[in-house]
RNA sequence: GGUCCUGUAGCCGAGUGGCUAGGCAAAGCUCUGCAAAAGCUUCUACACCAGUUCGAAUCUGGUCGGGACCUCCA
């Protein structure tokens, strides 16, 4: 079977067919660095992650391009620290490029406690000028733009007139335009749907550029079709982004590439849909929000405590990324709990001897190939991740049924349980980025004092010493280290 | 007002006209010195009304909720 995606272009499943032959070019609109991302944010970015991670995963050579918005329409008001009531002076007022520095860096230090892949190019706007002054002079020679008193803009019905504008959200124009509000600037326009281009710089616009037209800088939708055209090509395979982008953001970038060069850019459009917290869209009015590291120190009054990135991650991939998802506090319990199962049936297949030496094909190895198989096939169907998790807990009782013993060793192949080992790995780890975070810890000096404690707490035991063995147990269990007592007499540790 | 999405068990959530998703919670049993973990079993739901069909959670129409976008927003 070979891999589906939803287009929101064509509003249908669609087999995906690269362009050029095992390569994909993904373009993913990234972070405006004027401030925190969003939780909202961070699902999208991870929900983009997984894709890229399968598309690898499924052989593809990808081009991932994720841009930084650096560039548009700040000013003193939105700059954050910056407070126009106090000193002026040059040092005490943040410059642009400080808070861009700061975002950027805070932006990256998150996406790399989640475990995403980093793109393969992440451009920025503000290197993009020139490359997005090209544009403009390439649509306002294809009469799709006009200048006016040193601003630039898109002519939203000549462009109409030729092509589609409304193709990726369908609206139509005729409404569009009885519905808008008058806003500033708005009388320079021809009419009230377009979209500027290039805007003159007012003073207290504090990031601004020379250009054809004078001191100016770049539209908001600009910089997309810029970059992607620069580093994907006119068409390439995958754009993505927030459902919440695709009007105005998306459907303008498409009119901006027809208008330059008669290609839309992407193939396909996949859309990922909103996070909600205990039910509402989280926003600061609502007193709701919550940063993607509150998640993980749990320093925010409605959390009970911190979760793992994993965890937060997991939770996501239980759902559909174009499904609407509401988390809350049990919801991260759930995923806690969830994803431990999934880690510590990982563990014990991993540090195995069974001493498994048969070839035969039994019943459980053809289940084990089917299991192995409607993974794939679920992730194929337009990378349906909660549906695949679900197939992984099959193997995860699989496992603990061999270690309990009500599957015998013998009912396995060594071929069986290898496909078992590698397909729980390889999506664990590989397409989903989970990470273990109680791992790392066999063979550790650890590991080796947990050892002692082990054995005296078996010698207690074994002398039906059970005030000393339960003193070990609830002390370590109150130290975050539980113990359990296995049937064959052994003894397993893990944190939490 | 316009464009679109959505309503699934106690909770979260997949779901392709017929085939019990899955997780968490709960109850019982097995195992256990006691726990925990694990295994087995139980809880069979699709907002409402009509229609199409041999058969609808799924398709169509309507009603009522919820949400997103239309304005910087993932």
């Amino acid at each position: 079977m070979s891999l589906k995606v939803y287009n929101t272009l064509t509003r249908q499943k669609e087999e995906f067919k690269s362009i050029t032959p095992n390569h994909v070019g993904l373009y993913v609109c990234g972070p405006t660095v004027y401030s925190e991302p969003h939780v909202g944010n961070l699902r999208t970015f991870c929900s983009f992650d997984m894709i890229y991670r399968y598309l690898i995963f499924l052989g593809y050579k990808v081009r991932y391009v994720r841009n930084i918005t650096d560039a548009g329409h700040l000013t003193n008001e939105r700059g954050e620290g910056v407070n126009r009531m106090e000193s002026q002076a040059k040092l005490e007022s943040l410059e642009p490029m400080e808070i861009v520095q700061k975002y950027t860096v805070s932006f990256h230090r998150i996406m790399d406690a989640f475990n995403t892949v980093p793109p393969t190019i992440e451009p920025t706007a503000t290197g993009h000028i020139v490359e997005q002054i090209e544009m403009i002079e390439t649509l306002l020679k294809n009469g799709f733009a006009y200048e006016v008193d040193g601003s630039v803009y898109f002519d939203v019905k000549k462009y109409n007139d030729q092509h589609n504008y409304g193709v990726l959200s369908g609206r139509n124009i005729d409404e569009l335009m009885a519905g808008y509000r008058d806003l500033d600037g708005q009388e320079e326009k021809r009419n009230s749907i377009d979209f500027a281009l290039w805007k003159k710089a007012s003073p207290e616009h504090i990031m601004q550029w020379n250009s054809p037209w004078g001191k100016g800088f770049p539209g908001w939708h600009l910089e997309c079709s810029a970059m992607s055209t620069k580093y994907l090509g006119e068409t390439f395979d995958i754009h993505g982004g927030g459902m919440d982008l695709k009007f105005p953001h998306h459907e303008c970038e498409i009119a901006q590439n027809v208008g330059n060069c008669k290609q839309g850019g992407a193939k396909y459009w996949l859309h990922t849909n909103m996070l909600n917290f205990n039910g509402q869209k989280m926003s600061k009015s609502l007193g709701n929000s919550i940063l993607p590291m509150e998640f993980v120190n749990g320093n925010h009054p409605l959390l009970d405590k911190g979760y793992a990135p994993s965890v937060l991650k997991f939770l996501f991939l239980q759902s559909h990324y174009s499904s609407e998802l509401d988390i809350n506090v049990k919801g991260l319990q759930d995923a806690e709990k969830g994803l431990k199962r999934l880690m510590e049936a990982n563990d014990v297949i991993g540090n195995w001897e069974l001493g498994i030496s048969s070839n035969h094909k039994t019943e459980l190895d053809i289940k084990i190939e089917t299991i192995a198989a409607n993974c794939k096939e679920c992730m194929d169907d337009d990378f349906n991740t909660a549906k695949t998790i679900g197939n992984l807990f099959e193997f995860a009782s699989i496992i603990n049924s061999l270690k309990g013993g009500q599957i015998k060793p013998e009912e396995i192949s060594s071929a069986g349980l290898d496909l078992l080992i590698t397909t729980l790995h390889s999506y664990l780890f590989d397409v989903f980025g989970l990470r273990n975070e109680n791992a790392t810890i066999a063979n550790n000096k650890l590991d080796d004092a947990m050892q002692l404690l082990i054995n005296i707490r078996k010698d207690a035991k074994a002398k039906k010493d059970f005030v000393t063995s339960d003193k070990i147990r609830n002390e370590l269990s109150a130290a975050g280290i539980s113990l359990k007592d296995e049937k064959d007499g052994g003894m397993s540790w893990s944190l939490g």
